[in-house]
RNA sequence: CGGAGUAUAGCGCAGCCUGGUAGCGCACCUGCUUCGGGAGCAGGGGGUCGAGUGUUCGAAUCACUCUACUCCGACCA
């Protein structure tokens, strides 16, 4: 993408609406355009992380063996009726009515809904374990929005909706989440804890938050220093197979949000392991069992000819919170600072001085040859003075910069700059690209 | 929903107290010079001062009403 064709507003200074730093970032780097209050535009940049956001849950939520579906934002309050909750929602719920004064509402969530296509189609133990996820826009009319697209009222959520005959399988599908859930955070570049959870007016005994430990976070939580450092189950987990050990290891240290909070168990944690901070939480999985199969008579008949409701779960992720708390995560004092596997580009190629036929011609090459090796890359071809694409660069957090002028090209040099360590190397025009390719594709496929 | 604020050019702000020609910086446009960490000079465009009502010869400025937005608290992916 050339720079001069693409819509990039960056903005100089901060705009005073914006208290913490990530929704600061996010206007000054033209991520997002707020438009009312907690309801926000993405812009181009902003969108290209969000994408790359949603990619990667998909990915993984489809390896655990979740399959994806949409369903649409408006519902039916007859639907909500038979499960209590139209009465129930209170005032976060968004209510309108159509042409013909139907009532309607604009999702929250959609529990009702995935079991009611679930009631129609699925009959028999034998199309056990499901687990059906969508990735769809909600819209819960918040008391207090706050912080950008951390807390807004329309946002992004991929929710999964889980289906067994039995405690025992729903039990599984947990495990199965709860995994899924790990590596999703961790290939967002996250350190993401699972704190016990309270279940809150949904219900259910299961319920695990993942929490990201930021400054800013919302909550306090607690936790073993261990769990900060653990590594993940592999690419190669088999979600088919025994996931209990990897649930025991993950679940015998102490951690927990405030609610949740033991203070006689945490004292139990030795003293030079005890983590006391604050957490943004970007996950939340829980078992409900039968609380709407119930009663929306959601059944299947089981081996035995009896028809059992169905026991389920539920587990969400919010992308468009995602992507403040990965800035949360990862920003400096010049900006943010994104993985690789989230960052809206991975290389920009900065000319220093368009005009200048050498730097041009240098620049136009290795923009082409990145392209061509498939890493996704910004060329910087503005006619401006070399101080603001310095700026804007490492504003919006592009991982490497690729630099060229012709101070370097007089002795055959271009420079690379890390954003991440702020290191810089210098070598020639030829190995530049090929150096930047080894650079960004280990941290790009999926290996983690 | 309780408490506290803010609203003047795209963004950041001054002007309001003490009523009288609407300003500054950045951004934007034109030209020239520039280009190795948010360039310089010269010129230029852009505002029903959040909305309404009132007071006044005259309102960005004073009064009242409304709306939007922000912050603190209670609530939440």
């Amino acid at each position: 993408m050339r720079l001069s064709r693409y819509f990039l507003p960056v903005l100089k200074e901060t705009p005073k609406e914006a208290e913490i730093i990530s929704h600061q970032l996010m206007l000054r780097a033209g991520m997002i355009k707020q438009q009312a209050a907690g309801s926000y535009s993405w812009l181009p940049l902003g969108f290209k992380v969000l994408n790359k956001i949603v990619r990667i849950i998909e990915q993984e939520q489809d390896r655990s063996g979740a399959v994806q579906l949409l369903m649409p934002t408006l519902q039916s309050a007859d639907l909500w009726r038979e499960s209590g909750r139209y009465d129930a929602y209170g005032d976060e719920m968004l209510r309108l009515k159509d042409r013909k004064e139907r009532e309607m509402l604009y999702g929250p969530t959609n529990e009702e809904m995935i079991t009611d296509i679930f009631r129609t189609y699925v009959k028999s133990y034998k199309d056990l374990p499901l687990n059906l996820y969508h990735i769809q826009w909600k819209f819960r009319d918040e008391v207090r929005p706050r912080f950008g697209t951390m807390r807004s009222r329309e946002f992004l959520m991929k929710d999964a909706y889980s289906f067994d005959i039995d405690r025992e399988g729903a039990v599984k599908a947990f495990q199965r989440m709860f995994v899924a859930y790990l590596r999703t955070f961790r290939r967002l570049g996250l350190t993401a804890i699972p704190m016990r959870a309270d279940s809150g007016p949904i219900g259910g005994d299961l319920s695990y938050e993942f929490i990201v430990l930021a400054d800013t976070g919302e909550s306090a939580v607690f936790t073993h220093a261990d769990m900060v450092e653990k590594p993940i189950p592999g690419p190669d987990t088999d979600f088919r197979g025994d996931l209990e050990p990897i649930i025991k290891d993950w679940t015998s240290l102490y951690a927990a949000t405030e609610e949740m909070h033991d203070a006689a168990k945490f004292a139990e944690v030795p003293a030079d392991k005890q983590v006391s901070a604050r957490g943004i939480e970007v996950g939340h999985i829980f078992y409900f069992g039968t609380k709407y199969s119930k009663p929306m008579k959601a059944t299947v008949t089981g081996p035995d000819g009896k028809d059992v409701e169905v026991q389920m779960g539920s587990y969400g992720i919010g992308p468009t919170r995602l992507v403040p708390a990965i800035i949360e995560a990862f920003h400096d004092d010049a900006g943010i600072v994104w993985p690789v596997s989230v960052a809206p580009f991975e290389a920009v190629v900065i000319n220093l001085k368009v005009g200048d036929a050498e730097s041009d011609g240098a620049s136009e090459k290795a923009y082409a040859e990145l392209k061509a090796a498939g890493i996704d890359v910004l060329y910087d071809d503005r006619d401006q003075g070399a101080g603001g694409k310095f700026a804007t660069a490492d504003l919006v957090g592009i991982p490497y910069q690729l630099i060229i002028g012709p101070r370097g090209l007089r002795e055959g040099q271009v420079e690379i700059k890390h954003r991440k360590s702020g290191e810089r190397e210098t070598l020639p025009v030829g190995d530049a690209v090929k150096r930047l390719i080894g650079l960004i594709e280990p941290q790009r496929l999926d290996t983690i």
